[in-house]
DNA sequence: TATGAATGAGTCTTCATTCAT
DNA sequence: AATGAATGAAGACTCATTCAT
């Protein structure tokens, strides 16, 4: 049964994830998720006790899964450039991407609970980009690809720079023009083209 | 008595005003707002017709009194990198400021009611923000104070990265040595120091 | 003054009769008057103390005006029959007149204050025109123009297959048709045409 | 569960039924219907989401267990006279009833939520009244108990007038010899007595 | 007379959460 | 494990009515 149990968390979790990256966080309902699930109102209960542990699973699913952008790409003989050029474009496409995505529903979540909790990921998840992307420039660097910059603090920039550029989308909004043109100022921070 | 009905809604947008600082927009009742002006029910209706309309209107207040950051500055004959150093100086105590702040609400509120409305006045307030700090840079520029660079583009940078600091501290949390390394990188892009 | 407070008594009678014919009677607000009357909400209770003195205020006006169809036409020469066709006439086009007309609201109206009331003037409007139908027909039947009927059941039942008309129109809806056949009936039961 | 859960579908239709009898239609509050049902605020709105709701299950309710008057009566050898008088002699009663009665409430019902709406079962009923009643009639003149007249006229006229003797107890009041003189004269057009 | 700001009671509706089965 | 009926608290909103000016 045990098993079962665990599929059935399974599809709890997928379809609050889908709900969540509908509605945000704060305007999901326990009622929602059991809608969606076509599950009995205890049942849901019987899983998670709530919309915040329910986002809370949501989020550690995706940190099990997440996938290092470039531990892949770096290791292999594939120019620096190319790799942060790819990687830029995955975010530019999720940063434009206006629904099925879960960065709103983050945000919120974050906003209501706390950006001191022990258990934010954020941040870690925000210090291993910034590792990744610091040692992308620096092998960058090394090639002779990229100017000789300061990595970390580049990285960093870069970073922050998407940050903003997300944060703008779901606020303001942003065309694809101001994307592309930051993400060009960033590039050329590093690299003649 | 159109003098103390003004009066008295100046009142309730002071007192909203903190309240919204103090908890987001999403969480703020009519009820919240009934009970910290120690106004009745249907008193606060005879004012505004519920929290949407109050914090538009918290907002629209805010922008009809904002100082534009650089317009007495810049006329004058400071250089213009000790403009830049100030306002970044101002940007880093909002962005640590941990509550008296609107920024959270207000970023609650546009993921709510929409980048897409007509009065999102967002938009236009970081252009303009963008357009002064280009300005601020080409007459850096022409001083001989700062690199030849494209002063557009470092404007936007400047604010994308601005933006990303300011939703991290509300979200992951971000240490002062983290906020003063980002304005390091962001002024040594166009002067040496 | 007396004359000036007359006048606007007189404007907001006239107002809140408007009123009433659009919306019945139950779903008027003394707001609704006071925004229809462009007076104040205190001004409005120095004339009327509440939606129920206003309607009976309304309901009195009409009858101080009411004309009595037949007074003036029976005393002519015509002919009863004409008179009688005229006025079925007259009721068809009240009853099929969607709007514009009070019969709804002075419903609901009785319905809410009770058809026991002392001032409940209706029953003596009813038997006004009872009265006054049945003189018509005995008329009509010293003419030698009607059957030799029961003047007073005669007249009667003619007001009460009325009613019985003018009910169904405001809840079930009638055809023009149904009308037409059911007036047809009422005479046919008096002359042969 | 289904079954306790209709048990209780029950108690409340049967309650709120009871209700708008004594209230009629625009009186009645969710409020009412919880406090009469002994049940939890939230828990009717389980199975009605409205007085609309409740009182158009009422009258589908009503509609459901509707007897036919004539069905069994015109089938037997009954004098069409008697079948009529019965009928007469029921509708009296009805009329008369002051309360226990939901022609008040559904008045208002169909005042409020239009003639128009293709789910007025009102027309629907009527017709059917006036189809048996013109066959009872029909019969009655093949039997030769009544007078050759047009069955289906009579029918209507019949109904309408019922109608309106309806409306009139139910706003200005009637006696009962009110009504006892109006159906003689809707018999007497049938048949002499 | 006249104003209109203010009150507070009342209704609607939704939600998280529990619990008997 | 699972169900779904039931609860009650909470928030939105409106209205009749009063009252200081």
């Amino acid at each position: 049964m045990g098993e079962k149990s665990e599929q059935k968390k399974q599809l709890i979790l997928e379809t609050a994830r889908r709900i969540f990256m509908e509605k945000g966080y704060k305007d999901v309902t326990m009622k929602d998720i059991v809608d969606a699930c076509q599950i009995s109102r205890g049942g849901l209960y019987l899983y998670f006790s709530g919309t915040q542990e329910l986002f809370r699973a949501v989020l550690d699913a995706d940190e099990a899964e997440a996938d290092d952008v470039f531990s892949g790409a770096v290791s292999e003989d594939a120019m620096a450039a190319d790799v942060l050029l790819l990687f830029l474009k995955e975010q530019k496409k999720e940063i434009l991407r206006r629904k099925d995505d879960l960065s709103l529903a983050t945000y919120e979540y974050y906003f209501a609970h706390g950006a001191s909790q022990e258990e934010n990921s954020l941040r870690g998840k925000f210090e291993d980009a910034v590792g990744a992307l610091s040692q992308l420039i620096e092998i960058g660097i090394q090639n002779g690809e990229f100017y000789e910059v300061d990595a970390q603090a580049a990285a960093s920039n870069i970073m922050f720079a998407l940050e903003g550029l997300r944060i703008c989308a779901r606020t303001m909004g942003v065309t694809e023009k101001m994307v592309d043109d930051e993400l060009y100022t960033l590039m050329s921070g590093l690299v003649a083209d």
